[in-house]
DNA sequence: GCCTTAATTGATAATGGTTATCATTTTCAA
DNA sequence: TTGAAAATGATAACCATTATCAATTAAGGC
């Protein structure tokens, strides 16, 4: 009973794939935007009026704790969220956020030196700190084209 | 421009270096710790117990806007802040955070190679992207040697 | 199908860090 | 000394996120 990356991920954590759960997965895999919990729940409301925003914010807890999803903080008071693998963007990048409007863009330029530089520093951390890393965390911040332009 | 670094900054700034701020900065040049509003709020009010919980949120944010304080986020829900310059650190660090017990550590192993590659993204950015870049931040997330063990 | 049980859901209230308001106090320059 | 501007602090409000809990739904055994 194999069915798609997701549903794997989900059954072999113990969860079922319901229909909450697949709204909300369908959102995310077509936008490559990095939603909100807000956002996502209004998008969801157009395709099941009765679904409810603890239920959104529940699966994406969920999505980000088996690793369907990945939950980021760009600093503007609310969590954004971006689908692990989506087919719409490059696998490994990092962000660029815009201090005054707050758009975020994707970016994965030198993304092998950056590879080399984040092995050869864990390596270091863990050996010096005892310290087990996980995953890391690249974010630019400054000004966009569009609100320099403005200014 | 008779005083120290941070008078000076404020001054330029057009601020006062009032009692609360006084007292504020003061903590922070004395701890080697990641505090965070409340935390300041808490230990300022030893010395004056009249100081406002505001107070210590409007004095972080002005730390931070004129560049005598960085502002943090850990992900365990709440700012933390760190004087610039701080006698106590090393210069340009970075950090690891421990995703069990929250715990943070500073660390500045091969920032040269980190600052090389910083510079030559953000010139690659700031052409391709027309972005201005300001700062960067670049977080490490894992579990730490006590949390290990304890396990 | 039907039952049992556990997982899931959604309305609602509560939480907690941070901000907005506003009257009062302090600072500094004239 | 004095008056305007800056700064402060008590309080209420804000708002994203969580906790609670009764109701609904899904899966497995019969
Ligand atoms: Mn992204
Ligand atoms: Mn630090
Ligand atoms: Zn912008
Ligand atoms: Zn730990």
């Amino acid at each position: 009973m194999r069915g798609p990356w997701w549903q794997d991920r989900l059954n072999d954590a113990g969860f079922r794939l319901t229909n909450p759960r697949e709204l909300v997965l369908g959102i995310l895999r077509e936008t490559d935007k990095h939603l909100s919990a807000e956002d996502l729940y209004v998008k969801a409301l157009q395709k099941n009026p009765s679904i409810g925003l603890t239920t959104v914010y529940r699966t994406l807890d969920l999505f980000t704790q088996i690793g369907i999803a990945q939950k980021f903080d760009f600093g503007d008071g609310k969590a954004r969220y971006e689908l692990a693998n989506n087919p719409l963007k490059k696998a490994h990048h990092h962000h660029m956020v815009c201090l005054k409007c707050k758009s975020i863009i994707d970016y994965s330029d030198f993304m092998k030196e950056e590879l080399e530089l984040m092995k050869k520093t864990e390596k270091a951390l863990s050996k010096k700190h005892k310290f087990k890393i996980m995953y890391h965390i690249i974010h630019f911040y400054g000004i966009c084209n569009s609100c320099r332009e403005g200014d």
